[in-house]
DNA sequence: TGTACATCAGTGAACGCGCGTTCACTGATGTAC
DNA sequence: TGTACATCAGTGAACGCGCGTTCACTGATGTAC
């Protein structure tokens, strides 16, 4: 349990930063459930009142820290796209696989992310993050259509085309299930003879390769 | 707010019952955050301690209240199987559509169930009841093959022929993604036009569908 | 049919816990002149 | 260059809350004889 340190004695320099690398790193340690803000401020080395000046609410330090876990899919999701430009199968496959490694790495910081009730719906920071993923997400999985990319900002007019959009919600709904099952160990029982790491690497593969011919065809 | 009746004025008669009675109007009023044993003793109109006598832990109630949910949803899984039992199509959108179904009626519920965290892994009634539906699932989505149907006894064995193995991740993946992402609202942005029923119900139909072309062809 | 007794379910008061919130305070920083 | 002052971040003690747990108890039920 490592402090961020202070600048002086009694200011801190920058607190905010510090209550949310505490926050992460105890969801990542101990689960929602550590998630407080006495947790927080004590893992900061600072007096349980000293974050009332940064956050009004735990919700808001909650929606915060699942801004920046939406930032690190975000990237997770680019830099994937990025090595796997041309061939549109291994495109899929390697998006899935980045949501699939980011929810494994992170399992409680996923959850988080997904679970609207524990954060304020109207904080900024939360919504664009939130939004950039899905749209990467977006661009991603329906790009083998051969259609412009999608941006956050074109995001709300491209959706309405009618194939796009069922093109994402059964894309995404794949890969998130997919996770969401795997994360609360409903596949444990199916992976038992080959392990579970064979176990994801083969289904993510051959459910992207089914996604995307599916992506292709239809 | 309603109390089970007492037989008699001291003991009570069926506080089991009447417990887990409370537990679900509970989840289904105030969501995960309301049910605690001493609320439940409350709305059962008994002392807070009395609970202890039925229940060693709280986690042992969740665990019973999400083994009855999953009787729930595998009645209807079961309901929504004969009444479509001809066309494989049908029968996998009847499928998808109980689930949805479920999950949108009793939403708290729903994600209990998949949140083994507040649960004991060991309560003998949960698993039985999420092993029961877990195997009318597999039986439904996979029947199309025209494999022998699956019970809870067979799945382990059948589980293991990688052809079905696959075709289970990839429907339930499908179905409960879908599920998971509504629940959370993240496809209101997609909904926006047609208003949330008949999204629901376009969707539900052309992922059914997609689904079931691809588990006859695959 | 009646009595003695064991068993068990529910009571109610008490305890300790960690949480968020409030508030008067204090120490540091920066700005006006 | 120095002084006065406003501002603001962090302190620490106090409060109330609801939770689960414990424990001596009491009322009801059923069983042995």
């Amino acid at each position: 349990m490592t402090t961020i340190g202070r600048k002086s004695g009694y200011h801190h320099g920058d607190l905010k930063e510090a209550l949310l690398a505490a926050a992460e790193a105890l969801l990542a340690e101990e689960g929602m459930a550590g998630l407080t803000l006495r947790a927080c401020a004590r893992r900061a080395g600072v007096s349980h009142a000293a974050p009332k000046h940064h956050f009004a609410d735990v919700s808001e330090l909650l929606s915060e820290v699942a801004a920046r876990s939406f930032d690190r899919l975000t990237a997770a999701l680019e830099a994937s796209r990025a090595e796997s430009a041309q061939d549109p199968e291994a495109r899929i496959i390697a998006v899935f696989r980045a949501y699939v490694s980011f929810a494994r790495r992170y399992p409680d910081h996923f959850r988080l992310m997904f679970r609207w009730d524990h954060m304020a719906p109207d904080n900024v920071v939360l919504q664009q993050a939130s939004a950039k993923t899905f749209a990467e997400m977006t661009s991603s999985l329906t790009a083998q259509r051969g259609d412009a990319e999608v941006t956050a900002e074109t995001l709300q007019q491209r959706i309405r085309d009618p194939r796009l959009n069922d093109d994402v919600v059964f894309a995404w709904s794949q890969i998130h299930g997919y996770v969401q099952l795997l994360l609360e160990g409903q596949f444990d029982g199916f992976a038992e003879a080959e392990g579970m790491d064979a176990f994801v690497d083969r289904t993510v593969k051959t459910s992207g390769r089914r996604l995307s011919r599916l992506l292709q065809n239809d």
